[in-house]
DNA sequence: CGCTCATTTGATTGTGGTCAAGTGACGTGG
DNA sequence: CCACGTCACTTGACCACAATCAAATGAGCG
């Protein structure tokens, strides 16, 4: 679908190359599509978070990803999206027509192995949060995601201050649990003096191997 | 990762075309490859059902992925492959070398465009994944898997044999559940005329109705 | 200040996990 | 052919963790 990490380091133009798309500042909450919209372009951003969710029928919500600097939404959908997509903060996207990718992936082959890559980056990164669905306990779950945040941000170390643009109820339905669970459990990871959170949008790690520890889920090899 | 689940209706020469690749057939438990191991090359399934696992340090383990006809595997992998693969019925596999992937795109960018589609029909199938994750009741994760199946099998409908080649244990570490809870739950279903369970390896879709109401957590849209 | 909304905290319930025993299918060897 | 062993699965009893219901606190803003 959409979500790239990563590539933005050894990617300097942007994924679709400086000369496709445009540049647009978009402010929070301002929503890029619906689901069930026709899926025209390719959006990636430049700066900012955003946060693509799916709705159910019965309400029940799943946030399926937060989408940041380097990641690439709009891929992966057929005719139509498959989520809404909006902003969670100030951001700025590059916009890439879908219709033109054929034509680019013609004239420009290394074009289409620069998708494809990225489209690997999303699979797997789909794993992981697959992984993270399927860790027992809401504890690690957290755990692992505040990790990831660090990690996604560049600042996966002690006494960072990390943004936590989304509120509790976007984690909440990210990680499949009640906001409670999420509350109770960061206060947790607080209480232990594993983390620190200084106000409604951010936290900061004091201990990064007590962090990981929590997440003791690692793979083997 | 690997799973391009429906791509075979329209790609008759194999997502690879007819002249990449070459048929193998395997035996039922024979390992495609481990966690860990140089990845080399792409698998398409051409016939039978492969099982993709990882596993992890404290011994926890995660079915990723069911891959059956039309599947490819070892896609969105880097240099090493993220998980165990290995066969749950004899089958027969078309396999292509990762490394002819960039001439092939550069030779004949269609090519580049397919693999993308693929990649798009993965990443759709792994948000898919994602929702049976975040699932609520375990209820609905187990119905859900069963008509994920009954559909790849082409088998959507009352009184079909749909075949079940993976044990409890592969269901239970793919839906995150216990193999204690997909036993009940397949009781439940059985006791209320939704399915039958006919003996080991299949199961028969009784009411598809209701069967589908106990997955209600249907897309709006 | 007082409103609203997000978050935290508390009390209770319920689903699914854990531990344990029992059943059934299948294969082998006496 | 049947006794036995193994393995997968089922069933049962109990318990823990997270969901639910409910109330309190805190932050942001008019």
């Amino acid at each position: 679908m959409y979500l790239f990490p990563h590539a933005a380091p050894d990617v300097p133009n942007g994924p679709m190359g400086a000369a496709e798309g445009q540049g647009r500042i978009v402010g929070a909450t301002t929503v890029l599509f619906h689901q069930g919209d026709r899926a025209e372009d390719l959006y990636e951003v430049v700066s900012g978070v955003f946060r693509a969710t799916r709705v159910f029928q019965d309400g029940r919500r799943q946030v399926v990803a937060f989408a940041y600097p380097g990641d690439v939404i709009g891929f992966g959908h057929g005719d139509l999206y498959r989520f809404d997509c909006d902003a969670l903060t100030p951001a700025k996207v590059q916009i890439t027509a879908r219709g033109q990718i054929g034509d680019a992936i013609r004239n420009r082959p290394e074009f289409g192995e620069r998708l494809l890559a990225m489209a690997a980056g999303e699979v797997a990164s789909m794993h992981d949060l697959s992984v993270l669905l399927c860790r027992k306990s809401a504890l690690e779950r957290i755990a692992g995601f505040l990790i990831s945040l660090a990690t996604r941000t560049g600042k996966l170390a002690n006494d960072q201050r990390v943004s936590l643009p989304m509120c509790r109820a976007d984690i909440a339905d990210h990680l499949g649990l009640t906001i409670e669970t999420v509350s109770r459990n960061l206060t947790k990871l607080k209480l232990r003096g594993i983390i620190d959170l200084p106000g409604r949008g951010s936290f900061v790690i004091r201990d990064l191997d007590r962090l990981q520890d929590q997440v003791e889920c690692e793979q083997v090899h």
